[in-house]
DNA sequence: AGAATATGACTGACTGGTCAGTCATTGTCA
DNA sequence: TGACAATGACTGACCAGTCAGTCATATTCT
């Protein structure tokens, strides 16, 4: 299963995937994929490679071709998703136009957009699952998600408070308070969105009132 | 099964575990036990009930004449963890004396120290991995822990905005955000304790700040 | 009371099935 | 054609769940 033509390749350049580097690369990219549906629906013990293989259309032999074992997929996987969530918090800061809140609210609905619609939720709660029994994965997400969001968080709210608009001094000491709720969210997300759906947006809306006192439009 | 001793009671009481019924709820004690220890450690799947058995003192055949299989010990297990956790919210709330902010910073407290000091907040921490795959405990844990702990804490919102301690009315729409420093408190504890310890009490007074307005004392 | 008998809690070796990881073979590309 | 990529049958370890047998305790009998 999942081969390719034997001959189009010779002159097919511009057809996808022609020389043996990019299937390759392709490849590995359909592991990872598969295999981020399969932890997330499983968890990393109870995920099958033989699951992983067959959803990436690729023999159980060939993951072992990119990846030294299980746990190396995995961590290499969760370092692949992190990635794009990286950007987009080093892409969101920039615009300091407007108020310092207009520049948060715009952040967390990104951040919330992206939670929801993609599967960053997961990972995130993946991470929570089973960050305790892989030291590694926790250090990598502290170093490069955490640590550096709190920083970025904190030199927001230290903007806010300069510019007079947040009144909390001792915000900036804690910013894990601001992104609380946004994570609040990604958890009740996969755990009682069927019981009580939540809006988020409108609940970081009301969290964010609560730093900068009421919006001043009705 | 289930009978009572005829006349054996008569003198043998007070021994320790001294009839057979009383050393039977001792041994599914100890296996409760044990297993919440391993379960913890290492999430449902990769939990060996072989080692459940050996940490209880027990053979593993006795652990299925207590529970039908691995799932249902899990699901027991958290039922169990859970009923004090539920026993510390229904005694939290009747001291309605003070103010409604020093209620909830007393609560808080509670929480925070009962969730640092013993496994409850493991016991959360699992039920965010393990949640997704058993809908039984979502759901259990939702009606037993999260409605009931919602409403009161609706409850107290509502109380605080008729006495005009707290501003935004909107906050009794999201009790989530209430509580959403605290859950933060407990994950930290579990994955950055090591990269960077959190003071969760003094992060919830700033956050308690932030919905009561700071505090009239130095 | 003491012997004889019944009970059922407990044990742990065993089974059947599963799955991570391997490697001899086959297929493909340059 | 020679080098490399891919395959999937296979292996061995592992583990949930079973069950025939043991033995401490309870009950009944004399």
């Amino acid at each position: 299963m999942a081969k390719q033509p034997s001959k189009t390749a010779r002159k097919s350049a511009e057809k996808s995937a022609s020389n043996r580097a990019e299937r390759a690369a392709e490849r590995r990219e359909a592991i990872i994929e598969a295999a981020m549906d399969e932890f997330i629906a499983r968890g990393f013990a109870a995920t099958r490679l033989d699951d992983v293989a067959s959803r990436a259309g690729v023999a159980k032999g060939t993951i072992y071709l990119h990846f030294k074992d299980k746990e190396a997929l995995f961590e290499e996987l969760i370092r692949t998703a992190i990635v794009p969530l990286v950007n987009r918090l080093a892409s969101g800061p920039p615009p300091v136009g407007g108020s310092v809140r207009d520049m948060i609210e715009g952040f967390a609905r990104t951040f919330i957009h992206e939670v929801t619609t993609t599967r960053r939720g997961d990972i995130v709660r993946l991470i929570v699952a089973e960050g305790p029994r892989f030291p590694d994965i926790a250090d990598f997400y502290y170093r490069e998600v955490v640590s550096k969001g709190l920083a970025g968080m904190r030199a927001a709210i230290a903007l806010g408070i300069a510019r007079g608009e947040i009144r909390s001094k001792d915000l900036a000491q804690f910013p894990q308070i601001l992104i609380a709720p946004a994570l609040i969210a990604v958890i009740w997300q996969s755990l009682f969105s069927k019981h009580a759906p939540l809006d988020a947006i409108e609940m970081f809306r009301v969290h964010l009132d609560l730093i900068f006192g009421e919006r001043r439009t009705a």
